[in-house]
DNA sequence: TGTCTATGTTGACGCCTATCGATACAGGTG
DNA sequence: CACCTGTATCGATAGGCGTCAACATAGACA
């Protein structure tokens, strides 16, 4: 339903202009932590110890259960959080690979 | 109109959780990065030689030309660029520490 | 002054999205 | 089995956003 966007993607932004494609795929990952709340829910379970976290330990960012949830399922599908269920929580964690691309993406910015 | 985002804004976002007021800046600038064609405006001017770019040089992004100028809009708005007219032309060009702002949210990706 | 070119702005349209309440599902406990 | 808690989905609504055509503005040049 929602692959990856594709780790490793384009060169950094400074490189090249970036054809249609890349751009499309790219704009994926930089849209979905364009959002206040998902930022905020991003970046509460990358800093979480063992990079993971139920999402009732994230889920105080000041909006409804069904947000919360609606905004972790969009960092889902851009690929930038995985979940797994084990017991009654669920769990998210960050896909490092993911996040290694787009740092890349804006490393050589100078 | 339109103040600069902060560039030095926040911790890596594997530090710690970003308050409301961080995500809420920080995802601007995100937001500006999370669209295919201001995603190409704005690698077409960063890789473009003397790290600046006239209009003429980068509007060919498969959109009308008020909408490219929308577009350049909002990276201004973000920070991200900035314009200056020099003549017929107007050039527009990156800026950097916002980049490096970006670019270190995302380093300690592990 | 007038005219041409290069950009920016305005107004309108349609789509996307953030948000919520209500509801459904999954898993644990009794 | 029933019940409770944690999480996801559904349906609806309001506002934001990308896009364009039309118009406005700025500079160059005659």
């Amino acid at each position: 339903m929602l692959e990856p966007v594709a780790a490793p993607c384009c060169p950094p932004l400074t490189e090249r202009p970036l054809s249609a494609d890349e751009a499309e795929r790219t704009a994926k990952m930089f849209k979905a932590l364009g959002d206040p709340v998902r930022l905020r829910l991003f970046s509460a379970v990358a800093s979480h110890e063992g990079g993971e976290a139920c999402v009732c330990d994230i889920s105080d960012v000041g909006v409804s259960q069904p947000t919360v949830s609606h905004h972790l399922k969009k960092l889902r599908e851009a690929g930038l959080l995985t979940s797994e269920r084990r017991g009654t929580w669920v769990y998210y964690r960050v896909e490092p690979s993911v996040l290694a691309a787009m740092g890349q993406l804006l490393s050589a910015a100078a």
